[in-house]
DNA sequence: TTGTGGTTTCAAAAAGATTTGAAATGGTGA
DNA sequence: TCACCATTTCAAATCTTTTTGAAACCACAA
């Protein structure tokens, strides 16, 4: 009674058994900075900022009217953007106005399609 | 003193102000299907998952080993992935054989540039 | 049947994320 | 200086996700 699947078995042998295969996935640090970028886009408000900027650069004063949501919740959300690097913000005069970073920019054309 | 700043106003005003540019953003529908792969490749975990089945399908068995997690725990991640349709698991004599699904494939190669 | 191996479910506990409203900050013009 | 506006911070409350270990399930063989 075996204890493994025979072709299963057979194909992670040829790629270096289980440490064969776990050294193909990618490492912790790629995984946990890949993370951060999912979790910030995993919240349904989080990729309407993100879609509304890449149309164009906004205030908060903007984004806040646009989402209906308060300053304090408003701000929440940019700081996580933020922090998973997709949108910055830059003081223009009394007011901060959001973008999309580059990266912002690629992947939210690239989750077009998911 | 304004309350936006011009040039945004401009920008927004050409595109319809508010309303038009909320119109431009993804529907609730888009945007919470997206949400539900992005919660799915959140955590760690999971993505580890993908990334091993992607190399070659596995047993329940040999991913267990392979993350040294319990049993519960794995189920657990794979319901997640599964329900976010990037995994599908086939029953193969006594085993559950998973691997990505055409999406999980996919998805698993555009994130790789994240 | 009875047992067994592989997997899933369940409920409770723990950890984490989001919301809330009030208070703080920081720059600007009166 | 003072007041004001846009934005951020904070702590508490709430809500969601993850972990845990035990029990259940299911197909199959003895």
């Amino acid at each position: 009674m075996p204890e493994i699947p025979d072709p299963i078995k057979e194909q992670c042998l040829s790629k270096g058994g289980i440490e064969g295969i776990v050294a193909l996935i990618p490492s912790d640090q790629d995984i946990d900075h890949r993370s951060l970028v999912f979790r910030a886009l995993a919240e349904p408000m989080r990729q309407k900022i993100l879609f509304a900027l890449v149309e164009q650069p906004l205030c908060a004063c903007l984004l806040k009217e646009m989402l209906a949501i308060s300053d304090s919740k408003l701000s929440y959300h940019l700081s996580i953007l933020k922090d998973a690097e997709l949108i910055k913000g830059k003081k223009e005069g009394s007011w901060i106005i959001y973008q999309p970073t580059k990266k912002g920019n690629s992947i939210a054309m690239l989750i077009q399609d998911f």
